[in-house]
RNA sequence: GCCCCCAUAGCUCAGGGGAUAGAGCGUCUGCCUCCGGAGCAGAAGGCCGUAGGUUCGAAUCCUACUGGGGGCACCA
């Protein structure tokens, strides 16, 4: 029986014992929860909606919950309905109706799991977004894991996602960078406010190696110039490189020069003054975000003409509505929250609804720990701890996996040398070494003639079998909820889970007969869940982005 | 001053109203003649920051406070 048609079931038993004490109570789908009780012997599964129903039908929650009970019982399939505690409702499958799934899982393959709650959608989600004026940090290599993982999260329920990467190659910012390149050129210290590190010195000396001519003709501001293109274009091209070794690639790089050129911001500033959101004053051009629950209005262009940077962001977001995506998720570090309330804002000045087609997710910093101390990173000085730092420290699955795993809601705090020099710690190898391990099983099962000729569930009988045969089923929930609270380290703890259930099960259940015994329907059935098991444990590792190796 | 996030085992973190609060690592004790011991079984370790409130029921929701992190430009 699937969790599908047992909560089919219960929701039925539900309305009918509601709608004979009170006609007018509604019992909607979403109200009955099924829930994997924590106590095995509280059954494969438990509702509470007994109790959530008493009050409203007007009857002790024990008594509604014995009726509901006593019709589940009758169901088939369902081996037991009990009543406990306050009026939980606790139900024990019928051997062989939740073994059953074994075989639905292997049918599906590598889509079972998934849901049709975004069919269609299409999302653009937009992330990491870091400047190029150096090599991706730790905080963008959080937001490169988690945004990747996110987008397969949203893919995985239907939506068809745009992973987008928004930067800017003029400015301030890369001013700076232009300047400790010309800086490092000459052979000066890095300027104040400038940037340092390794890395400077050997853009400066590639910008010089590839440039057509001799750089010493130049004047300074052709030199800045010359160094701040140049430059930019090889960082980017570094940039892009390590997010792909990281696994990440984006579907689109967006220059933000190109809402500027494109009149995306023109249209935009169009559309806001007809809607009435747009006023002169002290000779700036502003939006009264206010309107709409900002701290104050903001500035679009500024009196000297140019345009604030707001007006990007009001010029990218017309633009992606032009472009026709459903919902535009943006996935932001703390130091950004401030941004939220005006964008929040412009997003009801243009008519839409905030948090619903545009969705700002922010995420804790990662502090990096030394000896049991905050490391402390500088620009200026270049001791910032890089993307590739912690690759090189940890490979790919370990760093995605430690950054994928905990929720993005809270600060991170990553030990480098302690994943360095003990990488079994990491709990990516607990649940790599599970997928390794099913593989391997699979593997004797083949030498030894085990294979999937029969089928009958009815032997799955061990309590450690319902366990692993409960998580697996629980599987479609876990990505779905994921999907809508936007949270992909629930299907890495999934994993983790996962694993543990199926090393328990292993130790107590063998696949391959051993000694002399013959190949019985009992190891042949086994194999079913083995394989099974490797088939949802692969689907949520490639969806936090890790790999799922055979052999270790 | 205002705003956002966090506070759960020694450490890093799960737990989106339910039953006896969990995992990994660390500590202690067991388990390899048989599918991978990177594993399993067991033990120790918790006033879930504090105080109120809502509820039949709160780690979870609300309020205040304490402590920590971050943010509040005609910069980008």
């Amino acid at each position: 029986m699937q969790p599908s048609s047992l909560s089919a079931a219960v929701l039925a038993a539900v309305r009918d014992a509601v709608g004979r004490r009170a006609a007018d109570v509604e019992v909607a789908e979403g109200d009955i929860v099924l829930e994997r009780p924590r106590q095995r012997e509280h059954g494969d599964w438990a509702t509470n909606a007994a109790m959530r129903f008493a009050k409203r039908a007007g009857v002790a929650p024990r008594e509604l919950a014995e009726e509901v009970a006593s019709s589940l019982a009758a169901v088939d399939g369902i081996e037991r309905a009990d009543v406990a505690g306050p009026g939980f409702i606790n139900l024990t499958l019928a051997a062989g109706a939740a073994g059953e799934l074994a075989r639905t899982i292997l049918e599906a393959g590598d889509a079972y799991g998934s849901g049709d709650a975004l069919t269609g959608v299409k999302v653009n989600l937009e992330f990491v977004s870091a400047n190029p004026t150096g090599p991706i940090h730790m905080g963008g290599t959080r937001w490169a894991a988690v945004g990747d993982s996110l987008g397969r999260v949203l893919e995985r329920q239907g939506a068809l996602v745009t992973r987008e990467y928004y930067f800017n190659d003029h400015g301030g910012q890369i001013d700076r960078f232009a300047r400790s390149l010309v800086a490092a050129f000459r052979g000066e210290p890095t300027p104040e406010d400038g940037y340092g590190g390794a890395y400077i010195a050997e853009i400066a000396r590639r910008v010089d190696d590839g440039y057509d001519g001799d750089l010493l003709d130049l004047d300074d501001v052709a030199l800045q110039e010359a160094f701040r293109a140049r430059g930019v274009a090889l960082m980017f091209e570094e940039i892009k490189q390590d997010l792909h070794e990281f696994g990440v690639d984006f579907d689109v790089y967006f220059h933000e020069h190109q809402v500027q050129s494109d009149g995306s911001v023109d249209r935009a500033i169009e559309v806001l003054r007809e809607r009435g959101h747009v006023f002169e004053e002290d000779g700036a051009l502003w939006l009264r975000t206010t309107s709409f629950g900002d701290d104050k209005d903001r500035v679009v262009i500024r009196s000297n003409g140019m345009p604030a940077y707001f007006s990007g962001d009001l010029g990218y977001y017309q633009n992606k509505r032009d472009r026709g995506f459903d919902q535009c998720i943006i996935m932001l570090g703390a130091d950004h929250h401030g941004y939220v309330g005006r964008m929040m804002a412009m997003c009801a000045a243009f008519g839409d609804t905030p948090h619903e087609h545009l969705e700002i997710l922010i995420g804790q910093m990662v502090n990096l720990i030394r000896d049991g101390q905050p490391m402390r990173m500088s620009k200026r000085a270049g001791t910032i701890v890089t993307m590739e730092d912690l690759v090189d420290a940890v490979g790919v699955d370990a760093a995605r996996y430690a950054l994928v795993r905990s929720s993005a809601d809270t600060p991170l705090d990553i030990d480098l040398e302690l994943l360095t020099q003990r990488t079994n710690d990491n709990p990516v190898y607990y649940v790599q070494y599970a997928h390794a391990r099913m593989s391997a099983v699979a593997r004797n099962a083949a030498a030894a003639g085990v294979d999937r000729s029969e089928f009958d569930p009815s032997l799955l009988t061990h309590p450690s079998e319902a366990a692993l045969l409960g998580a697996l089923a629980d599987f479609p929930r876990v990505l779905a909820q994921a999907a809508e609270l936007r949270e992909p380290h629930r299907v890495a703890r999934f994993a983790e889970e996962l694993a543990g259930l199926y090393h328990r099960w292993y130790d107590a259940c063998r696949v391959v007969p051993q000694g002399e015994e013959p190949v019985g329907t009992v190891n042949r059935t086994r194999l079913w869940l083995n394989d099974a098991t490797g088939q949802v444990l692969r689907t949520a590792l490639t969806t936090v982005g890790v790999s799922s190796p055979e052999r270790m």
